[in-house]
Order: C-alpha cells, then sequence, then structure tokens
DNA sequence: CGGACAAGCTGA
DNA sequence: CAGCTTGTCCGG
C-alpha cells in the first residue's frame, strides 16, 4: 500500500492505494503513476511506502506506473519548501518531474578518467567549509569552482550540483566539464542521466534535479534575483540548494562577486586576496554632478561626452522606458498627476494618463488650469538616443526588453535600459547615465541591485588590467554602493546595508511575506486572530494593507512560517509571497 | 481539479 | 414543481 498526492493544483492531500504484485518492483517513493479519483484518472506521486491506510476506507490499485520520479529525498526537499514558501508540495514536485516520461536510464558510459584540477587555494578552502560565501570578482572565471566542487564530489562517492543563473551559461558550463572527462548531465535534458549518476549542470529549475549522492553544492551568482521566482510560491532555487546541501551534509559554496546579506547571514565569507580582487574589477569613474550648473546639466557630462566621442565602444545605461516618465503642463507648468492618490502619471499606450500606484486613469487634462499639452521633464530612452547622437557624432543604437539581440546592429555607441547588459556581451565602457536613480529607488533591496548592477556591467568590460572602465555619473559620489565598486571592495558596501537593515527590521534581520488577493484580507484577519491572546506579544507583526497588499513580519522564518501554515486558507484567491523582494 | 449533490431561483 | 444555476464538499 503506498500513498499518492495527486498532481492536481488543488488538492492537497494524499489518498493511499494499493500496489498490484506485477508492479511491485516498479513503485518506490517518487515514482510517477495513475490513480482513479472520484471517477476519473489523476496523475501523482507516491509520497510514501508500506503505509497504514485509514479504518473504514476501501483502496483501490493503482491504475498505472507512469515512470520514474524525484528520488526520496526530493520528495521530502519538496514538503519542506511547500512549507517555506508557503506553497503546495505538488507545485514542486512538478518542477522537480521529467518533462518526459522516464522508464529507463540512459545506456552506461565509460568509468571517467582522472580528472586534474588546478590548485586554487580560495577555491579548496571554500569547499571545506559547510557554508561558504565565495566572493569572487566579476572578471573571475567560475569554471574552477564548478570543477573543484565536481572533483571533491566524486572523491566522495557522490556527484556535485551546481547551479548557474542563466540557461546558456549552464549548457556552456556543462560543455567545459564534459570536456575535462566528468559525466555531466545538463538540466532539463538530462534528467534521467541526472537521476543515473553524473555531475548535475543547470538553472533554476535544476535545483529539483534527481542527483544521486549529492556531495558538493555550487551556486554562482548568489545575489541573482531570477533564483527567486517571481508568481508564488515564490520558491528560491539558491535556497533550495542550500537545504539540499544541508540534508545531504555536504559543503555549499554560494559564489558571487557581490553577496547578498542572506548569504553573508548564512555562511563563512571567503574571498581571494585583495590584489586579485582589485584586479577582477574594472576603473570606476565617478562623475560627481554636484559640481555642474542644474539648470543645464541634462545627462551628459563633460567626460560621457568625451568618452562617446573617444571611438571606444560604450554602453550607456539609464533604466528608465521610452515613454517620458514625468510630464507638466506646457501652459501652467503644473505636473501631472493622479486625481486619486497625487502620484505622477504617465501616458498609456491610448494616450491616457495612467497612474502608477493606484491603477487610476484619466483624459490627459491638467488639474490645475484645463491644459491639454504636456512636455517631458524627464526623458526616456528614446529622446536620449537622440540627444546622444548629436553628442557623439556617430550612430547611437537604442537597446530595450523588447528588443531582439540577434536583431541588433553594431554599433560604438548602444543606449538602454539595463537590458542593454544583457544583449551586449561587450564594450570598452559602461556609463551609468543617471545612476542615482538606482541608489535612490524605493525599494528597500536598492543598495545591493545598484552594487549588483555594477558588477553585471563590470562583467561586460573586464577587469583594470584588460582596460575594463566604468563611468558612473552621481550626485551621491560618497554612496557606499560606489564606494564599493571604485575600492572593489563590496564588503563596504554589505556593512552599511547590514545596519540598514536591522534600524528598519527588513530581512536578512526579520522575515517577511506579501499578502493580496481578494481573499487576503480574510486570511490576514484569521492570521491576527491565530496569534498569542495578547497581540502586544505576539512576535509576527501584520501591516497595511497599502495598495491591497499586507506585509507580515516575524523575527525569523520558522515563527513567520508556522504562523503562516497554522492560519486556514479563505476560498478565494490568495497569494502569499515569502520574502518579496519589493515591498 | 472536477464530479456529485443540495439548496436556491425562475417561470408556468 | 421541473429545470436550471450556484455553491459546497470531497476523493483512497
Amino acid at each position: 500500500m503506498v500513498r499518492v498526492l495527486p498532481d492536481q493544483p488543488a488538492i492537497d492531500k494524499t489518498f493511499d492505494y494499493l500496489v498490484p504484485d506485477a508492479v511491485g518492483d516498479q513503485v518506490r517513493v517518487g515514482t510517477m503513476v495513475r490513480v482513479a479519483l472520484h471517477g476519473r484518472r489523476v496523475g501523482g506521486w507516491v509520497v510514501a511506502d508500506d503505509v497504514e491506510p485509514p479504518a473504514g476506507v476501501t483502496l483501490r490499485p493503482l491504475a498505472k506506473v507512469s515512470g520514474w520520479g524525484p528520488p526520496a529525498d526530493v520528495i521530502d526537499l519538496a514538503h519542506w519548501a511547500a512549507w517555506r514558501w508557503s506553497g503546495r508540495t505538488a507545485q514542486f514536485l512538478r518542477t522537480a518531474s521529467p518533462d518526459h516520461v522516464v522508464r529507463h536510464g540512459p545506456a552506461a558510459g565509460r568509468p571517467p578518467p582522472p580528472i586534474h584540477v588546478p590548485d586554487d587555494e580560495v577555491i579548496a578552502e571554500a569547499l571545506e567549509r559547510d557554508r561558504a560565501v565565495l566572493r569572487l570578482p566579476p572578471g573571475a572565471d567560475p569554471y574552477g569552482v564548478a570543477l573543484a566542487a565536481a572533483a571533491r564530489a566524486a572523491r566522495a562517492g557522490g556527484h556535485a550540483l551546481i547551479l548557474v543563473p542563466s540557461i546558456a551559461g549552464a549548457r556552456y558550463l556543462g560543455l567545459r566539464l564534459r570536456r575535462a572527462g566528468l559525466p555531466v548531465a545538463v538540466m532539463p535534458r538530462d534528467w534521467a542521466l541526472a537521476a543515473t549518476g553524473a555531475t548535475v549542470v543547470g538553472a533554476r529549475a535544476a535545483a529539483w534535479a534527481p542527483v544521486r549522492h549529492l556531495a558538493a553544492v555550487v551556486v554562482l551568482d548568489e545575489h541573482d534575483e531570477g533564483w527567486q521566482q517571481e508568481q508564488a510560491p515564490t520558491w528560491n532555487a539558491r535556497d533550495v540548494a542550500a537545504e539540499r546541501a544541508r540534508r545531504a551534509g555536504a559543503p555549499c559554496v554560494l559564489v558571487s562577486p557581490t553577496p547578498s546579506l542572506e548569504a553573508l547571514t548564512w555562511g563563512e565569507l571567503v574571498a581571494p586576496s585583495r590584489a586579485a580582487e582589485r584586479d577582477g574589477w574594472p576603473i570606476v569613474e565617478v562623475v560627481d554632478r554636484r559640481d555642474e550648473d542644474p539648470g543645464r546639466a541634462g545627462l551628459f557630462s563633460e567626460r560621457l561626452a568625451a568618452t562617446v566621442r573617444s571611438g571606444r565602444r560604450v554602453l550607456c545605461v539609464l533604466n528608465r522606458k521610452g515613454r517620458a516618465r514625468l510630464l507638466a503642463c506646457t501652459t501652467c507648468g503644473d505636473l501631472a498627476r493622479c486625481e486619486r492618490c497625487d502620484s505622477s502619471v504617465v501616458l498609456d499606450d491610448d494616450g491616457a494618463f495612467a497612474c502608477r500606484r493606484c491603477d487610476a486613469v484619466r483624459p490627459p487634462v491638467c488639474l490645475a488650469c484645463g491644459g491639454r499639452t504636456f512636455k517631458n521633464l524627464r526623458a526616456g530612452v528614446t529622446r536620449v538616443r537622440e540627444e546622444l547622437e548629436a553628442l557623439a557624432r556617430v550612430p547611437v543604437v537604442e537597446v530595450t526588453g523588447d528588443t531582439r539581440a540577434d536583431e541588433l546592429p553594431d554599433a560604438a555607441v548602444f543606449v538602454g535600459t539595463e537590458a542593454v547588459l544583457h544583449q551586449v556581451t561587450s564594450a570598452d565602457v559602461v556609463a551609468f547615465l543617471d545612476f542615482d536613480q538606482e541608489l535612490l529607488a524605493p525599494r528597500y533591496r536598492a543598495a545591493e541591485e545598484a552594487l549588483a548592477l555594477l558588477a553585471r556591467a563590470a562583467r561586460i568590460v573586464g577587469g583594470r588590467s584588460g582596460g575594463g572602465r566604468l563611468l558612473v555619473q552621481t550626485r551621491l559620489p560618497e554612496h557606499e554602493v560606489i564606494q564599493a565598486a571604485l575600492l572593489a571592495d563590496p564588503a563596504r558596501a554589505s556593512r552599511s546595508e547590514a545596519e540598514r537593515r536591522a534600524v528598519l527590521r527588513f530581512p536578512p534581520v526579520s522575515a517577511l511575506a506579501a499578502v493580496s488577493g481578494a481573499g487576503a484580507e480574510a486570511f490576514v484577519a484569521a492570521l491576527r486572530a491565530g496569534g498569542s491572546p495578547s497581540p502586544a506579544g505576539s512576535p509576527v507583526e501584520v501591516m497595511g494593507p497599502s495598495e491591497g497588499v499586507w506585509l507580515v513580519r516575524a523575527p525569523d522564518h520558522a515563527t513567520l512560517l508556522d504562523r503562516l501554515a497554522a492560519t486556514p486558507r479563505p476560498p478565494e484567491r490568495l497569494r502569499v509571497a515569502v520574502d518579496p523582494l519589493r515591498l
């Protein structure tokens, strides 16, 4: 008799079935099966075997054994993740399952030859720890860490799990490891090979890959916000991988040029020498815009003008979309604002004013004088491209999130949103036209995000030894984030950021969840009622609502998640985002 | 999720 | 009161 969790989003409940003798040898914890449930057949996973079914129910036999599923340790991990991100076990098991039916493992390959791993003290030191945060500068090649981890896992009689933020990056790393002689499963394609035994390389979903005898875990660019899924449950592949390592007793190395505060709280920092780290960061040229005449300055300093005219390949970053972001009435000069909440409004696709905060839409008419024409106060990327072209006297190409990388014309000067750093792979200089926008963004993680942005740009231009250069226009030249990049010392930024988070009680000093949706009000009421009789002593606070979102805060994850799990969910739609990146 | 069944509504 | 909609419950 086995316990089966149906693969149905709304059924978070298990049912027991008889295992027919004929298929007994194919069924274990994790096996994917089909079962009869309430008059229909549904897929599901065996989540426990040798179970004692509740009295008074007549069991039906399994309808079919579909194929291999996640190993038992991943089934346990999915139960944990359902608690950790207030989700449902089935959602995680779907991510952990092969996308095609798997009935046989791949043919056994030749035993791998001994692999040569170059000596590297810093990497070796990181792999000695149970939980290491390895701070490698942006210019460093992460291949050495992956190879050393795979070799270490092999010595321990097991396999390594290596997570890379992008799918393309994972494929490339997989190829290089395979060339070194290792059996490598690149996820999600090689699910069956991973299950039989290989070094496993992949992107976010690979945190759920089957790994035989997990013996080392590496997460590259652990600070990358892409590790977290945007939809609820907002699970984070870095945290899943770290928990897997903990459960397996395997070393876990989180690698980043700019480690997150979460990582620094979790593990021990390992970093190369100051000289080596400095070499891996580009030269940072800070242009202090306070010296300029504010009326005339625009977005282009003298330094920037000289740089775009120098003939070098320059990427200019301005995180604003093409349409105007701040409008003023041409008649009276009043700013275009929302009638309801007073926030600034932007022109939507239909030419109406749309509020960016409260969703209100109104005709484009000045509230003060009734004027109907407006001028841009802040140019978006489209306008800036034209101005920059005039300044540079060479063609300037605009890049936004919508631009297709393979259709990008070649040019010496590009301008775009952050997307330009994803789509153009090499340059001599990356220039941030208005870095204060990153530093002062109204998000609690703005400082970390700003430093990560500099690190991303640093990868494109390369370290200082190769002439890599960043140009940062700012009115905050003393800001710790800019100083951290300038001195190639990310700790400068994390120290001050840690203090700020402690004062404001933001993560990692606390644990947060954002609750929204039609059922949020009822859920939050139940959440408040579920606490200790005296709310004053309750460690779980509920704040809000602000724009329909409540924020739940607790001193730590266990307190927060136990309370969320103990609160009954209303039948209406409810989104619970644990560890929200934006508030 | 989706089928079963009960309770509620409508029109003759 | 048949015939339909809407809501709630529950599955092995």
